[in-house]
DNA sequence: GTTAGGGTTAGGG
DNA sequence: CCCTAACCCTAAC
C-alpha cells in the first residue's frame, strides 16, 4: 500500500486494552473518541482498533494468525461457503468478541507479560508442549522438571523460569494444559487438536504446519498422551491419597508430642495424689480437675498406680479398662482420634 | 456510520 | 518461502 505499516507501539496497545476494559469489544468508534484514549490512538482508526484486536486476540489464544485458506474461497459467506463452519456468525463467539472475564483475565495477562513478545511466547509454546509430550508424565510435570527439561535442550535466557511459569499459567488459562496439584500436563482435547469448550471452527482444520502442530501432529505422541491420559486420573487419585496419609502421619505425630506432654503431666497428676494421700484423701472432692477425671484411689498402695475413670471415644470402640495412656491420649489431644481414622491399638 | 470478517501485502526470519 | 501484523475491502446491520 501507499502508506509505511505503522507498528502499533506499547501504549497504544495499553490504550486499546484500557478501551476495551470500559467500552467492551465492537465499540471501536467509542473506543478511538474517547478523550482518556484519544491522545494515544489518535492515528488509529476504529477498524484499526478492530483489526489489531483482532490480532491480539489471535495470538493471546496461542494460535497462529486468523487461519487463511489457501484455497480460493467464494466472494460470499452465504450457506454457499465451502466450509460453512467458518461463518462470521460462528466466529463471533470467539475469545475476541465476549468481553467476559477470562477473555479480560487472558488479555491483560498478556499486557503484564509484555516482556514476551508473540514470537517468543509462541516459541515458548512449543518448547513446553515439547518437554510434556516427552516427559509423558500422567501426573503432570512440575515447573522445574519442565524448565530442567528445556534447559537441556535450548538455550534459555536468565530469568526463563519466570517466563516459563507465566507461559504455564496463560496455557492453563486458556485451558490448553491442565494443572494438577503444581503439575502440568497437555489437555487431551488439546492434544487431539481441539482447543478449548469452544473451538474455532476453523481451527479444526488440519495444519501443514506451525510450531504446535509439529507437536500436536505427532501421531505418536498423540498416542502416548492419550493413553497416558486414563492412567493419570487414576493415579491423579492415588497422589491424592497419598496426600491424605502424609497429612494423618502429621496429625499423627502432633498427637505423639501431646502424648509426651501428657506423661509428663501423668507423672505431676501423680505426684500431686502422692501428697493428697499422705494427707487427706478427702481433699480430692475439693480439688478443681480442670476437666480431668478425678481418680479412684483403688489399688494406690501397689505401685502408685492410678485407676482412671472409664471414658469414651469418639468412634465407640473403646471401653471401660483401658490403660492410663489411653486416656492420657484422648484427653491430650481433647479430641480423641476419631479424625484420625488410626486405631488405638497403634498408640 | 459502524462493525465484522475475509483479503492483500509489507516486513522480517 | 512462510509467517505475522498492518492495512484494505465489502457485506451486513
Amino acid at each position: 500500500m501507499g502508506n509505511p505499516k505503522q507498528k502499533w507501539t506499547a501504549e497504544e496497545e495499553e490504550a486499546l486494552r484500557a478501551g476495551i476494559a470500559k467500552h467492551g469489544t465492537g465499540k471501536w468508534k467509542n473506543i478511538q473518541k474517547d478523550p482518556e484514549f484519544n491522545h494515544l490512538l489518535y492515528s488509529r482508526s476504529n477498524i484499526d482498533l478492530k483489526d489489531k484486536w483482532r490480532n491480539m486476540s489471535v495470538s493471546a489464544n496461542g494460535q497462529g494468525p486468523r487461519e487463511k485458506s489457501r484455497l480460493p474461497k467464494p466472494k460470499s459467506n452465504t450457506d454457499s461457503s465451502a466450509i460453512p463452519l467458518a461463518t462470521p456468525q460462528v466466529l463471533g463467539s470467539s475469545p475476541p468478541v465476549v468481553v467476559d472475564s477470562i477473555s479480560i483475565n487472558v488479555h491483560m495477562d498478556d499486557a503484564s507479560n509484555c516482556f514476551l513478545d508473540g514470537k517468543t511466547a509462541s516459541k515458548y509454546n512449543a518448547m513446553i508442549y515439547e518437554a510434556l509430550s516427552t516427559l509423558k508424565d500422567p501426573n503432570g510435570s512440575n515447573t522445574s522438571a519442565i524448565v530442567c527439561f528445556i534447559e537441556k535442550r535450548h538455550e534459555v535466557p536468565q530469568n526463563f523460569r519466570r517466563l516459563l511459569t507465566s507461559r504455564l499459567r496463560r496455557l492453563v488459562a486458556q485451558q490448553k494444559l491442565e494443572k494438577v496439584q503444581n503439575c502440568y500436563r497437555l489437555r487431551r482435547e488439546a492434544v487431539n487438536g481441539i482447543n478449548g469448550p469452544v473451538p474455532k471452527p476453523k481451527e479444526i482444520w488440519p495444519r501443514l504446519s506451525g510450531p504446535f502442530n509439529s507437536h500436536l501432529g505427532e501421531t505418536l505422541e498423540e498416542a502416548a498422551v492419550a493413553a497416558a491420559y486414563k492412567v493419570a486420573e487414576a493415579e491423579n487419585k492415588l497422589f491424592v491419597a497419598a496426600e491424605a496419609v502424609k497429612e494423618a502421619e502429621r496429625v499423627y505425630k502432633m498427637a505423639e508430642e501431646a502424648e509426651t506432654f501428657l506423661h509428663l503431666a501423668k507423672e505431676i497428676y501423680e505426684r500431686l495424689l502422692v501428697g493428697l494421700v499422705e494427707g487427706e484423701v478427702d481433699v480430692l472432692e475439693e480439688v478443681d480437675w480442670g476437666g480431668l477425671p478425678q481418680p479412684n484411689l483403688v489399688g494406690l498402695g501397689k505401685g502408685m498406680g492410678v485407676e482412671l475413670p472409664t471414658t469414651k471415644t469418639n468412634n465407640g470402640t473403646k471401653q471401660g479398662g483401658e490403660t492410663e495412656a489411653d486416656v492420657c491420649k484422648e484427653t491430650a489431644d481433647g479430641r480423641g482420634c476419631g479424625d484420625l481414622n488410626c486405631s488405638w491399638s497403634s498408640w
